[in-house]
DNA sequence: AGGTACTCCTGAAGGC
DNA sequence: TGCCTTCAGGAGTACC
């Protein structure tokens, strides 16, 4: 599931590819992907746009587009982006297809289909809630510990669900919010309250640390993540407990436990985590 | 505010 | 071998 580094790796490798070309065509081969507006205005107001730039805003993928349009992709679950050359292929799941002038053309691939398009005004860019909403990401001055500090001390929620709340902090999915947690030695049922200072230096020291980390090695392939180009990432080889149930922690040897909380699948060691 | 449940979706994995 | 159920989860929404 792509989390900021893997949004942030799929920008870096299809950005200087992009940037500067014109869409050329597009074909919808699944229309209830776009969002907004409908599938034909989507087709009408894109054709002919140029790519000025494209940036990252938490999971979103926001390409900045000729007339002050942008063009916005949530990934969620199983969406990818491939950049390819004329010859290549779409495999079954490719749903968007995007044809550049020179020829190439960009794919937006998705197994589940539960990605979302939009393409706006960029002065409309806040009708997207998740965009308008975001909250500080990691690796940035706004991301703190004197926010992490504020915004933990009055929530009674479980660490792990604050954690994954956007609204909150932008761009950690499941996989870094159990990883962060391992990290920190905290479990992720602890309310978020009940952290002492020393405890939220060292989650907030965690959370950039495993952004960073999954940036490094090219995001996470648990599952179905591929980056711009097809291939996988690395990170899934250095992970502490995601994915690691039964496994001994690489700590202590005791077996990673598997728990539900807020709805998802959450890692720890019962041993490191207090 | 926070918890829970439900929705979207398909392929993999597990149970029998 | 095969059929059925469960699970994976980001984000929005409904409801208490």
């Amino acid at each position: 599931m792509p989390e900021l580094p893997e949004v942030e790796i799929i920008r870096r490798m299809i950005a200087g590819k992009v940037e500067k070309r014109t869409i050329r065509d597009i074909e919808i081969l699944l229309p209830r992907l776009i969002k907004w507006p409908s599938a034909s205005e989507f087709l009408a107001v894109i054709r002919g746009k140029t790519i000025n730039s494209l940036e990252r805003c938490g999971k979103y993928l926001l390409f900045f587009l000729s007339e002050q349009r942008v063009l916005v992709i949530h990934l969620r679950m199983t969406g990818r982006l491939y950049y390819v050359s004329e010859t290549m292929r779409p495999d079954s799941y490719v749903r968007i297809v995007f044809h550049l002038d020179n020829g190439d053309r960009l794919f937006y691939s998705d197994t589940r289909t539960l990605g979302t398009l939009y393409l706006l005004p960029e002065s409309e860019l806040s009708r997207i809630a998740g965009i308008a909403n975001m909250g500080p990401e990691p690796l940035t001055p706004e991301f703190n510990e004197a926010y992490l500090q504020d915004i933990f001390k009055t929530r009674t929620g479980k660490i792990k669900s604050i954690l994954l709340d956007q609204k909150l902090i932008g761009g950690l999915g499941n996989i870094y919010a159990d990883e962060a947690l391992a990290l920190a030695g905290i479990r992720p049922e602890r309310k978020a309250e009940s952290l002492s200072s020393r405890e939220i230096t060292a989650l907030y020291l965690a959370i950039n640390k495993v952004i960073e980390a999954g940036i490094n090695d090219g995001g996470t392939s648990f599952r179905d993540y591929l980056d711009g180009e097809g291939r996988k990432g690395k990170h899934q080889e250095h992970l502490y407990v995601y994915g690691r149930k039964d496994e001994p922690c690489r700590n202590c040897g005791t077996p990673i436990v598997k728990i539900n909380v807020g709805g998802r699948g959450t890692h720890f060691c019962p041993s490191c985590q207090k």
